[in-house]
DNA sequence: GAGTGGTCTAGACCACGTC
DNA sequence: ACGTGGTCTAGACCACTCA
């Protein structure tokens, strides 16, 4: 057997996990409690939280102090990145691209927005084209989905830009940022998209609450008017309940 | 203070890690032993070792049994998604699109190349409007940069498709596949890319030499022929060594 | 062989949720 | 009040690497 000779908290783990996937433990099940499995299994607590900890990494359990285990429920919208940024689209709703995405597939969005001037980060400032000491105007939003947080979606445009307009103001803008940037002259003709994933950091643990483990997408998209980049957004997504989309009409790029 | 409120392994990790990224820990440091961190703590080793597992998992650190622990070298490629399917590029080079982009980043790459013939998964026969028994040809891609495992592209053909052609035998297609399916009258023309992101399982660790911990970019790409899918391909490339970028020339999607 | 991480035990007390 | 997971201790032996 190879399984015999495997640690036995990854057999603890492959116990559960089986049981899970197979269906015999639907999503919403309270699992043994720790102490439980110990006995069960004829093991120390310690071995028994490995094992846990394997398929809380997974995204398969949640933990939760004082109520136990339970098997997480799958529940993952598309966030449709290739047409987010599309103007006729959004000119026509009178509402941003997110909304109208997740409205869609039957769920009612909102979202918190903060503005603020900061000095940009290096990584923002080498992808805006800037300078190591420019401000850059910072759009947050935080979005929930159904009043449960979803993702956070940073924006961050150079502020010699955007100074002494509505951007600036911690509002919704109803036609959409990208549509009035345009009206201002500064329409953005091509999007370059970097994405990739990470663990989220003690902070985004708290804001999106996604269980330590649970993977991160983060979609880094710059905008550029004329090859002049003038805005980032950084997107972060708790893979659990997101899957991005991108929808290409073909061969046209190059 | 709000760190001495946080648990030990809490604020052990926070330590190693700000050594890390301010540079004083540089990529390739060896640090302390287990045994050594417990005596600088106060802490027993089953503590110390919560605190690193935390830096293992955010993919800062790597562990090896008998040699210790050592910072990560960051290598980090961009893998261009957008324009990988790109027939001039591809036939003009004569190589596959993923060898062009690696080559272009001054990196070697290589692949190992298995054909097999499987009853199709159900959700890949979902995404190829293929009833639930259907055979599928799978070409297996195990890939390589620079003698390193970096990622696997599993491709997914109806068998009906691609029955007797030369994409059924288990080497390069020197076009490369999308050419000659093409030449055989099913040209993609349209493109849809699912992009998540998941924590490895045992043999995709073992496959693509990831630490646990560090997430898999996920990438399902399904090619449209007219309308019809002709062809899954799903991606996974760990995030601590690949970056997946997506240049969009413009609002032309709807 | 000496030192490293990997696994495991058998306890302890704390923080949180539910009843 | 009780049971849950969260943190922590102080040991033990094994598997691996390197000199």
């Amino acid at each position: 057997m190879t399984t015999a000779s495997s640690p036995l908290y990854v057999q603890l783990a492959a116990t559960l996990r089986a049981k899970i996937t197979s269906g015999e433990f639907p999503p919403g099940t309270k699992l043994p409690s720790e102490r439980a499995l110990c006995e069960e299994h004829s093991a120390s607590r310690n071995t028994v939280r490995l094992g846990l900890q394997r398929l809380v990494a997974e995204g398969l359990i949640v933990a939760s102090q004082g109520r136990g285990y339970t098997v997480r429920r799958q529940d993952v919208l598309v966030y449709n990145a290739s047409r987010s940024e599309d103007h006729d689209r959004r000119v026509s709703a009178g509402v941003d691209a997110w909304v109208q995405d997740i409205e869609e597939q039957g769920r009612t969005p909102s979202q918190k927005i903060s503005v603020s001037i900061e000095r940009a980060q290096p990584d923002i400032a080498e992808r805006l084209g800037l300078g190591p000491n420019s401000n850059v105007l910072v759009r947050r939003r935080l979005r929930f989905v159904d009043d449960q947080a979803w993702s956070t979606e940073d924006s961050y445009y150079p502020y010699d830009l955007v100074r002494g307009t509505p951007i600036a103001e911690p509002a919704d803008i109803p036609q959409g940022v990208i549509a009035y940037l345009a009206s201002m002259g500064h329409a953005q003709t091509r999007y370059l998209d970097d994405v990739t994933a990470v663990m989220p950091n003690p902070a985004q643990t708290s804001e999106l609450n996604v269980e330590p483990g649970v993977p991160l997408l983060v979609r880094t998209r710059t905008g550029y008017a004329d090859e002049r980049p003038v805005r980032v957004t950084v997107t972060a997504m708790p893979t659990d309940r997101n899957v991005l989309r991108y929808d290409l009409g073909g061969p046209q790029h190059g």
